[in-house]
DNA sequence: ATATTTTACGAAAACGTTTTCGTGTTGACA
DNA sequence: TGTCAACACGAAAACGTTTTCGTAAAATAT
């Protein structure tokens, strides 16, 4: 139960100062072969290494990056934690996780206790209470304090900063267009309210791929569910209102969902209502989770690579992070030489399953 | 693009001492309220919050908890990872997170690179192939080092630290004697190979409801997956493999799977062979995850509590770093006096849902 | 033998805190 | 007027590193 070994425990033992041991082990010239050698034996049996805090506040910078997003228990964000891991990991560097669980407050007290020296900068997702009340001052505090930030997939144009996003347009035009290239008539659209910025974006590719193939949107045909009351635990609230929502439009052909869960549920009212799937009515859901590889019928989504994202946003901040290392501070408060700000659109990919013919 | 503002800088400006100004700011009332005052508007002015990282060098102890888990990706470690944030949070901690990936070597790797310094204590569960391998060395350098380690789920005799399990067992006995129960007369296991120990003592449970309920165990009725390739993208292999068991075995009523996975892929290939469930063939499945949830029919699962596990491994850490501090070092030496090791077993709950008449 | 250059090491500062201890100034009291 | 406590503050150490600079002793050159 002995506490971890310090340069100065070592130097004492060997009746050398701090310094050459420090040296020594970092294989420094300016020691001899003979100390040298003496000392590395030495750490190594005692199993020596450097403390990491100690280290951290020396060079002033942690090698940990902050991770914030707004719940975990989501199949998205977690391919995304493991992309970010991944590339952290190899590059050196920690990941610490905070949740904001969607609250404004909660991601507000995340930043600022991340903020305090713990980590070299953030990469996050924003949560939905924050995109309501579209007060993002925390973030551009954290930004102005040289804290770099890197948003993936909930971004904001009123934040300067390196983003990550899904192709979310163009994704709903393709798969919403490959319901039209089967056949499909009337296309049903269930979505969020507006204010998630993917939820909108999605919703405007199912428009365009209907106008762009001259059918004309039917107001009807969108269902749009209030997510802000805990859907999860409310399944069959949402049921109801998608079967509702079946029985005044039984001419629906094809159903674009805008996340898996109602993509899911449409399909299974759909059954209950005696429809056929692909034959009857086909489905196509954003978000290639777990649901859709393993509901019966498997169902047809878009893939959001969310670990490429993550890979994507880690590789940017570290970029970042390290390019403030070599570039002298100057070039960064001269506009001139400053680095632009990279927005990357990871783009989708339909994945064909059995909802779709 | 300025830096936060330090002690040292107030005290400069301010034209007094730095512990002046650390005195200031924590009320001490060595110092007159006049330049109290004036130091706490300056600070607040600049929004200074102390530097993490120099206080944790001080006070040798970084308030971060180390996480390190197999798989983020997953529904059961996800849950968990937010009960772990959620109780970490309360109490003023936060969450680093490291992922092994079930590799031995990338559990080492991380252990060290978090061991020297960055946290005061972990909470894991032991990856597949250090379960395989049977060596746990590096779990107890660690705990001599004098880092506490609580494990949950996976967990191992040999290894002398708190831990918060699953009563695998009893929840297995549970779901089988309610197929029991509910008529099934021949019931079939889905299992692992045995190294994983949950899957082992799942599999005892499952024997032993049948063996107090007088039925006897045909092993042809037992089916053993080899999880070590990676079943969640070859399932076909999985499907076909359960629909050779249907097949060679039609007498069939009740299947236990000690995964939601395998479950819903039982129910999947007995749909596709024609048998209709519940009437047909009842299923259980082990962790109450989305896929039970959602599948059609959902499916009758045995609850972990994942979300509890994680809240109670972080407050057994939690309460035992926070022990340290107060008690005398040697208390801890000394073993009459040293807090005995807890192992918390948290009880398995079936969730009754349409898999099961 | 003297001058000069290596060689091999130690002292000290710095990162940003907190805390212990010391000390000069003030005011009260005898 | 002298003594002493209270007050208000500063100096310094400590946490564990790395790195710059200084300097004896040894080696080499003249």
């Amino acid at each position: 139960m002995k506490r971890k070994i310090t340069l100065k425990q070592i130097a004492k033992e060997l009746d050398v100062s701090v310094s050459t041991v420090s040296k020594a082990l970092s294989n420094s010239k300016e020691i001899s072969e003979d100390t040298t050698q003496k000392i590395q034996a030495f750490a190594k049996l005692y199993n020596y290494k450097p403390n990491n805090i100690a280290l951290s506040l020396k060079n002033r910078k942690t090698k940990t990056i902050g991770i914030l997003i707004p719940e975990i228990v989501h199949h998205f964000f977690s391919t995304v934690i493991r992309g970010i891991e991944r590339v952290a990991n190899r590059r050196g560097y920690n990941v610490i996780v905070g949740l904001s669980n969607e609250s404004f407050t909660k991601e507000i007290i995340n930043m600022e206790m991340l903020a305090n020296g713990s980590i070299d900068g953030f990469i996050l997702s924003i949560s939905k209470e924050t995109l309501l009340k579209q007060d993002y001052h925390h973030f551009n505090a954290t930004i102005n304090q040289g804290m770099p930030i890197v948003m993936f997939d909930r971004v904001v144009d009123e934040v300067d900063c390196d983003k990550v996003i899904v192709d979310d347009f163009n994704g709903a035009v393709k798969a919403v267009k490959k319901l039209i290239g089967n056949g499909c008539k009337h296309i049903a659209l269930i979505t969020t309210l507006d204010y998630v910025s993917v939820g909108k974006l999605r919703t405007q590719g199912y428009l365009e791929a209907l106008q762009s193939n001259g059918i004309e949107a039917d107001s009807n045909l969108i269902l749009k569910i209030d997510d802000s009351l805990d859907v999860e635990n409310n399944l069959d609230v949402l049921e109801a209102e998608i079967a509702q929502f079946f029985k005044s439009n039984p001419n629906i052909h094809g159903v674009f969902a805008v996340n898996e869960l109602y993509a899911v549920s449409a399909m299974k009212v759909a059954r209950k209502l005696g429809l056929k799937i692909p034959d009857d009515v086909q489905v196509i859901g954003f978000t290639d989770g777990v649901l859709s590889k393993h509901a019966t019928p498997s169902l047809t989504t878009v893939s959001q690579h969310g670990q490429k994202i993550g890979e994507q946003s880690a590789n940017l901040l570290i970029d970042r992070l390290e390019a403030e290392d070599t570039q002298p501070e100057q070039y960064f408060t001269n506009n001139e030489q400053k680095r632009d700000f990279i927005k990357l659109v990871i783009e989708t990919e339909i994945i064909e399953r059995e909802s779709t013919k």
